[in-house]
DNA sequence: GTGTCAGATGCAAACGTTTCCGTACTTTTG
DNA sequence: CAAAAGTACGGAAACGTTTGCATCTGACAC
């Protein structure tokens, strides 16, 4: 290891003025700073992050905790990546952690953080939008995806209730009466916002809601699946809204196993856009959510609370879009 | 922050014994002990990392460093989750780091990584297998997916040219003469591997290969598409191995624009086994690499060195499993 | 030429730990 | 019962840094 010792030593000066020199190069002189930075080069000297902490009260590693449930679903991937993107472009590293929404686990990654004196965490609330204490936190946090029940955070939503309601207008346009939907947990704020928007796209078209089509479950293949069988089995609907990329897997495999084709006997509009939508026969009209983006202004939030901790908590919502394939029987201009 | 002083005056001890207490436990008596454990839970005490690392020498953060190049691929999220899961169980965290194969970004989080004082790191070497110099490396590397140059690391591969050779021989087993192939980049120790396990199988089985039949290029979806479309627009083969998910993503594309039906024109086996193989029409037949597993033996191979850090450099080879679906025209087993 | 002041640099304390060393006390042994 | 050996604990140094304060140098004004 090389230390500030041996660059004082290599430059001639004392271990405080290199010390100066790196943290406050206005306060060492021209030529001193020169002979300095010749030295650290020279030697590939490289602060020791542990000491650097040790010694200055506040300071913080240059490190992001990004807490998700699923790294193997595409939405948090994609979140993952924009996070990522940014925090790279900043100089922060970013530690990811997978709970499988286990509140023990995440705990302990919070513990690690503060352990580590991250600058920071981004996190979705749990599914009823209750979060970690704010005031047992030694770090800011930025929420996601779901809407934390406290208003102390800086949040990234998209407009569940638009993209949605969107979803099942473009359905009732296309002269559906009968389109179910079937929905996450109906604790998680994403899912009664989504249901809401279903229930307003239908209330718009006039149509009357019917409880039989409305199905709700984890947010699990096999859950879509089941859920589907039993809505397909009898009195189906003719179109079917689908709460996520997750359910909407098993989804496709009960009609498939049914023999209910879409969109000729079931239009089918999911949410979520993850790649594989255009690989599907025929292709599924999708809400996309911009998950890139949704990361990457998370972080945003957060380096804007680092420079500046008191500003006041701030919601970015974003907006979905609704990209038409053929899964929902629409015409799809070339 | 409560500090070792506070528990200590808490218990009425000094402070180096409730250090003792915390790290030797045998070395403090049975009373004095619970006692101090006590009070560390009254007060909520952690041992800050920072000071911790500083004074032992020696002493590295509970840290894996987890270098990947795409976290959307599913086959790497695959992997993150491996590592992530065995990580958690041993009280370590992930630093995970998105190079998309970029050198420069590997070099930032390589000294992110040892500036955090991170117990090890799990990579993959570049396309030909170049890896960081391991002498100017602090701590153990584990090599996954492609295979390293230098013989001095612990690796997990899976044995691409086995897998390779099981898919092409089931197209010849099914009565296929032309059967081509669309690999990623040849410079990848995996892409050059599964090629020669295409070759040899088309020697098993008595086929001359046909260079014609034969494209590659960079491993995106877009790669995939042309290349299909150039190799299915002319004299097409009736068979085709792709070489990885994300090249199937293209193929996949360019079947469904030219109208070649699969698996009737066209039979398909591709290396890997994402989600959304069984999704499609009709489901893909594919060799599924065991991404989870990958990672946690990865992860098996830091935390054996970290525990030994003399034993030899071990290699673990895990086996593909083919996994025969509709898209290769075979008959499907119930 | 002396006194003042600013700028540049060195010295030393402090951050929260771990661990070596010494001391006081307890137990064993001859 | 005294000496030796062992046990439990406290004191202090050290890890690599940052930073407040002291010191030194030289310039400038009087």
């Amino acid at each position: 290891m090389t230390t500030l010792k041996d660059v004082a030593r290599h430059a001639g000066v004392s271990f405080s003025t290199v010390s100066r020199a790196i943290n406050h190069p206005d306060k060492v002189q021209e030529a001193t700073r020169t002979r300095i930075e010749a030295a650290i080069r020279d030697l590939g000297y490289q602060p020791h992050r542990a000491a650097r902490r040790l010694r200055g009260q506040g300071a913080h590693a240059q490190i992001f905790g990004l807490i998700i449930p699923d790294i193997e679903n595409p939405f948090y991937s994609g979140i993952v990546r924009g996070v990522e993107e940014r925090a790279y472009a900043e100089g922060y590293a970013v530690i990811l952690s997978n709970t499988n929404e286990d509140a023990d686990r995440e705990r302990f990654y919070l513990d690690v953080l503060r352990q580590e004196a991250a600058a920071g965490a981004i996190l979705p609330p749990f599914g009823d939008g209750s979060t970690p204490d704010p005031d047992t936190l030694p770090f800011p946090v930025v929420c996601f995806d779901r809407r934390p029940q406290a208003d102390v955070f800086d949040t990234v939503v998209v407009d569940n209730a638009q993209g949605a309601f969107e979803a099942v207008s473009h359905l009732a346009g296309l002269g559906h009466a009968r389109i179910g939907m079937i929905a996450a947990s109906r604790d998680l704020t994403t899912s009664r916002e989504r249901t809401a928007g279903y229930h307003r796209a239908l209330a718009a078209h006039g149509i009357d809601a019917d409880p039989a089509l409305v199905r709700s479950g984890d947010p699990r293949p096999e859950a879509g699946y089941q859920l589907a069988l039993d809505l397909l089995h009898h009195d189906p609907p003719t179109a079917l809204f689908v709460g996520n990329n997750v359910l909407t897997m098993g989804v496709l495999e009960a009609a498939h196993e049914l023999g209910v084709s879409i969109p000729g006997d079931l239009a089918l509009v999911t949410f979520d856009d993850p790649p594989w939508t255009r690989l599907v026969t025929p292709p599924l009209t999708a809400v996309r959510q911009p998950t890139f983006e949704i990361g990457r202004r998370a972080a945003d939030l957060l380096l804007a609370r680092i420079a500046e901790p008191d500003r006041p908590a701030e919601t970015v919502t974003l907006q979905t879009e609704l990209i038409v394939r053929g899964s929902c029987g629409a015409p799809v201009r070339a």
